[in-house]
DNA sequence: AAAATGCTCAACCGCACGGAA
DNA sequence: TTTCCGTGCGGTTGAGCATTT
């Protein structure tokens, strides 16, 4: 695409300016995104209550902050997504699903905004179709975790208001989250749970960290009933894997997470020890 | 050529979280 | 402990552009 930030593309599309309550809303014009970056070079990130006030701008601390973190931060890559990047973000999607920031931060240079764009606009068809074509080889169906698992698991009431607390179904075949050992062959890592008081339908399903092992083998403590579960993912994944042990994964393992593995998926962290399948935990 | 439809993407909105008072 | 405030995140909107009919 190669945006040229000097003739400012927002004012070519986007929203017209507009004020409302005082504040300017709508595209920045060159001039503001001077006075906002300016600002910020001199005084760096964060405060963005201060930006307005220091510098006149009639934009909200919210507006000032966007602007900055999506279109002015000068390390910000825009457009042209490599095919590299387009695969991590496949993966990472069917990893964390909609958790954009987090699939940011595993992209330099990418903004959490860019990334959601992407996958609506783009990667969300490639998928789906990709999926489809799989699903017909396939006995199981392949699941999404956000946008198919997680749609269906608000439609069941399933999905606590809580974002993080996840009341599992005992439906083997659709996962909020991709599981990374099979529900099958570990039933005693399921601990079924009364219903939420809030009216959970159905068992909840509560994967406990196996008592026999220890932080260095398994460094997650899995639970479906509280808000440890995608934080203790995102710990134990995001935070430890790097771009280039994503990328010399096997894509196929991570399509396949009905039946995968810790193992399988051979999601290792930055350290040279692998980590271990689930199996051999027992 | 014109209208309709789909796509892209910057920006806004509402909610949740964490820290400070 | 409670309230307030700043920040971050994900979902959604809407204008302009591109493509199709």
């Amino acid at each position: 695409m190669g945006v040229n930030h000097t003739s400012n593309p927002a004012l070519e599309m986007g929203r017209p300016p507009c004020f409302e309550d005082g504040l300017n809303k709508g595209v920045w014009t060159a001039h503001e995104d001077e006075v906002l970056g300016n600002y910020v070079k001199l005084h760096g990130e964060g405060k963005w209550v201060n930006v307005a006030k220091a510098t006149g701008l009639k934009r909200s601390a919210k507006s000032c902050r966007l602007r900055w973190l999506n279109y002015l931060k000068p390390d910000i890559k825009r457009g042209n997504i490599a095919l590299d990047e387009e695969d991590l973000i496949i993966r990472l999607h069917r990893l964390l699903g909609n958790r954009w920031s987090l699939i940011a931060k595993r992209l330099p240079g990418r903004t959490d905004n860019e990334i959601k764009n992407y996958w609506h606009s783009t990667l969300k068809k490639k998928v789906q179709e990709s999926s489809s074509n799989h699903c017909k080889s396939k006995k199981k169906p392949m699941m999404e975790p956000s946008a198919e698992s997680a749609e269906s698991l608000k439609m069941d009431s399933c999905l606590s208001p809580n974002k993080d607390v996840i009341n599992c179904t005992t439906s083997s075949s659709a996962h909020p989250f991709p599981l990374l050992f099979p529900v099958d062959e570990h039933p005693e890592a399921f601990t079924p749970v009364e219903p939420s008081i809030d009216g959970g339908l159905g068992k909840e399903i509560v994967a406990e960290q196996p008592p026999e092992s220890g932080d260095e083998i398994f460094p997650v403590n899995i639970s479906c009933g509280n808000d440890a579960l995608w934080d203790s993912l995102m710990d134990f994944d995001v935070d430890q894997l790097c771009l280039s042990e994503i990328l010399e994964e096997n894509f196929a393992s991570f399509s396949e997470f009905d039946s995968m593995t810790v193992g399988e998926c051979g999601i290792n962290g930055c350290q040279d020890d692998p980590l271990p399948s689930f199996s051999d935990l027992g």
